[in-house]
DNA sequence: GCCGTTTTCGGCCCGACTGTTTTCAGTCG
């Protein structure tokens, strides 16, 4: 029995405040790495380490966790505290982490700041900054300090993410931009946006060109730019509002595809992949792979696929460039069978005038079968989501007959299913009559209220709900919103085993807001053969695009189409629902 | 501190840019 249920990002941020500590202390670089290596192995989980111990589940065979982070793992989990990092506290103010987050300082930097001028804040750092004391340091300078004082400012403001669909947007903008650019040979965005992650923390730029020069210069006129952060002959990064970093880097054309690679990352999947060339005698680096033994001579650069095909890798789609599984025996067979936009057939999550949707369900199906879907489930709110004027029974079972309606003037090629989204109640009880519910296709249940309530009761509501014999699927099961609301706590290995016991379906929720089941949830619950869903949530006609980013996750998360049930066509989805 | 087809010690990815240094350290990705 564990005393005290830490959830793993809470380990993971102790673990992370522990490197940044080791460095401020003037640590081995190394043992620093690990310990920030262990905090993104146990962030990337999808069982509570707490769980884990109580099973007593061997933590060592997690990759990154070795017999000394699994020990203290367990430590903190049996007593809620650390006693190294408490002594680490007691020797380095823990407020010097947030110096080391201004850009342009780091552990050595802030260390420095401390010694000399005994500056362990942000206030105190400006200042200081503000008084000119900090230039006078051996190591700094005017412009240094000048550059303190203004990243502060980005820092107070807490530099924003981009949500994927935003970024998306300020692609297309840059995309534009560059048209004008006829020295621009070949371009693409890298990094997380390339990876498809669920916000975006700057964007990279590639591009190949005879002439770095002029494509910076046109870089520089990009409307949205407040300031060159640096410039120099490759490589340049500007800062657009809301203190969000784009970099541009120029390559040769020869190192196209080594660039292309490098700069998709992610960092540990890049480190795996050198270690891997490394070990074959090959060096790997933007330019291209090399023959340790010669390295003017260059195997592979100009194409993204060679590079990979050198070191003895499939190409790895972008999406699962993480260090998870892409190093697996079965990453060949993960490739050929992962998900994609092309392979869904259905949305089964959507909303209507009838509730808080902008559009008709005629409106919606006709949009949808436009966009190659066979069919769709409309699933309005239940009446306990009162601020959009859910249905009650009565208004459910109209809505369901104006479908049959609609239903028989289509030729067949579509089709209607009569869905909705109900709630479940904060007595965990269902927010229409079970006698109402039997009549429908699809029920998507949901919780929207309550969220406040402990871990136990937000499960137990979830639970009975999957073992309701009308209820076909869990929508958004966390709740979350990202950067917005945290998930609600809940039991998620509960309710994946209730799931796969009673043959239930958990929803990928594709709304760029939400990305509920994540993909680390989503490859768990997949992994326990559990049926997902991608819907999009929609509530306009312009929201049934946004599909693409649930088939995102999904990708992240390595799930086949088998393991997604809109990917089957309307037959299969028909006798499907015929046995459930 | 982690890890192992170089396996229990001795490595651990690698290069660009800036500012301050007069040859390099720190930071970043």
């Amino acid at each position: 029995m564990t005393k005290h249920r830490i959830r793993n990002d809470e380990l993971a941020a102790l673990f992370e405040e522990m490197a940044d500590l080791l460095e401020l202390s003037g640590e081995n670089p190394f043992r620093i790495r690990a310990y920030r290596h262990g905090a993104m192995a146990i962030a990337a989980l999808a069982d509570p380490v707490a769980d884990l111990i109580a099973k007593d589940f061997d933590l060592t065979s997690i990759e990154g966790i070795g017999a000394t982070l699994a020990e203290k793992s367990k430590v903190i989990v049996d007593t809620g505290h650390l006693p190294q990092l408490e002594k680490l506290r007691s020797e380095i103010p823990t407020t010097l982490r947030d110096i080391m987050r201004v850009p342009g300082l780091g552990a050595k930097k802030a260390m420095a700041l401390y010694r000399e001028l005994g500056i362990c804040d942000l206030t105190s750092l400006r200042e200081a900054c503000e008084q000119g004391a900090v230039a006078a340091i051996k190591g700094f300078g005017t412009k240094t300090q000048a550059s303190i004082l203004q990243n502060l400012g980005i820092v107070e403001k807490a530099a924003k993410r981009l949500s994927i669909d935003a970024a998306d947007t300020l692609a297309s903008r840059l995309r534009e931009h560059f048209a004008d650019c006829p020295e621009i040979e070949q371009i693409e965005f890298a990094g997380s946006y390339r990876r498809r992650k669920e916000t975006i923390g700057d964007l990279d730029i590639l591009v190949t060109s005879q002439s770095p020069k002029k494509v910076m210069d046109r870089f520089a006129e990009f409307p949205a730019i407040q300031e060159v952060l640096a410039r120099g002959d490759t490589k340049m990064s500007v800062r657009i509002s809301d203190a969000f970093q784009i970099d541009l880097r120029v390559v040769e054309p020869e190192a196209w595809g080594a660039a292309l690679q490098y700069f998709t990352g992610s960092k540990e999947h890049n480190v795996h992949v050198r270690s891997l060339a490394k070990s074959k005698g090959l060096k790997v680096n933007e330019y291209g792979v090399f023959d340790t033994h010669d390295e003017t001579r260059r195997v592979a650069g100009r194409d993204e696929q060679e590079v990979y095909r050198v070191i003895g890798l499939p190409w790895i789609p972008p999406e699962l460039r993480e260090n998870r599984c892409e190093f697996g025996v079965d990453i060949k067979d993960r490739i050929k069978n992962l998900i994609q936009l092309t392979d869904i057939r259905g949305d089964l999550h959507m909303h209507t005038t009838a509730t808080d949707g902008e559009n008709s369900i005629e409106e919606m199906a006709a949009r949808a079968q436009e966009m190659g879907l066979a069919y769709i489930a409309i699933t309005d709110h239940s009446k306990r989501v009162t601020i959009a004027r859910g249905l009650d029974d009565a208004r459910a079972i109209a809505q369901w007959r104006q479908i049959d309606a609609i239903n028989k003037k289509l030729d067949g090629s579509f089709h209607i299913f009569k869905g909705i989204e109900c709630d479940i109640l904060e007595d965990g009880s269902l927010d229409l009559s079970d006698e109402c519910l039997e009549k429908a296709d699809w029920v998507t249940a949901s919780v929207h209220f309550g969220t406040r309530q402990s871990r136990e009761q937000i499960t137990d509501r979830i639970l009975g709900a999957i073992r309701h014999p009308s209820v076909h699927s869990i929508s958004h099961p966390t709740g979350r919103l990202i950067s917005r609301r945290n998930p609600y706590e809940i039991d998620l290995a509960a309710i994946i085993q209730a799931a796969k016991e009673f043959d239930k379906c958990l929803e990928i929720n594709a709304n760029p807001e939400r990305l509920d089941l994540n993909d680390i949830m989503a490859s768990s619950a997949a992994e326990a053969g559990v049926l997902l869903v991608i819907n999009t949530d929609a509530h306009s006609l312009s929201n049934l695009a946004l599909m693409q980013y649930g088939v995102s996750v999904a990708r992240r998360g390595g799930l086949s189409k088998e393991n997604v049930l809109n990917t089957r066509d309307l037959q299969a989805m028909r006798s499907w629902l015929q046995k459930h």
